[in-house]
DNA sequence: ACAAGTACGCACTTCGAAGTGAGTGCGCAC
DNA sequence: GTGCGCACTCACTTCGAAGTGCGTACTTGT
């Protein structure tokens, strides 16, 4: 079990943040939420090489961590759909500049 | 060893990121490395909690990656000086949205 | 004379995140 | 009636990043 989040306890911003993206997939998921809300069998599908222990573990932190709102329609057979909380969305927002300093420097994807 | 970056083996940018800024201590590092170089036990006391060898670790892999740039000025005793390369100084710069967001969503300090 | 600092390298251990494979209870298509 | 998909949970295993402790060749400080 994961500790829950100490207010305080890091140097800096970036520490908090990695903390909460930590995960192998996290970044990965919230990726694929950018679009529209996703079903877990869904983002089990765009999420190549994630198992469903690991995914359900992720998303319930990601969720404990207020990024992403998990909805359980009590239907069955089950159906429970994940989308990005306002949080969320400005956190994809901040991994923008990241993930472009990547496709220029390590992937050598020109920027145009 | 760590295998060196496959080009192309990524999804995006992001997971390129990622992998370069991975190990536990990198983005502290970086961090460390912005205001001007600093010698290796000058980093070993700055990084507060990082052990010799995975500094002298991680030092060597964002050397391999191109974010630092290692001199040694062959004295005795031994000195040598890390500073970060352009690379790394755009890195730390794609960083900063990032530690913003840490800042404002996680540790809750005001961004003003 | 002796300890401490310098920048590491090496062998060993630990520990936890992630992987694996199975089970659950229900509906629906074949 | 058999098997698949849904959204998980649980017990067990694996594996590699990080931690620990020691050694180096030399200089400076007390």
């Amino acid at each position: 079990m994961r500790e829950s989040r100490r207010p305080g306890a890091y140097s800096c911003g970036l520490d908090a943040a990695l903390d909460v993206i930590g995960g192998k997939w996290k970044v990965v998921i919230v990726w694929a939420l950018e679009e529209r809300p996703r079903r877990f069998g869904e983002l089990r599908r765009m999420v190549k090489g994630v198992s469903e222990k690991v995914l359900a573990a992720h998303l319930r932190e990601l969720e404990e961590d207020g990024i992403v709102r998990r909805e359980d329609f009590g239907e069955v057979p089950p159906r429970v759909e994940y989308s990005l909380t306002p949080m969320g969305v400005s956190l994809n927002a901040a991994l923008g500049p990241l993930g472009a300093w990547g496709d220029v420097h390590v992937r050598g994807v020109a920027p145009h």
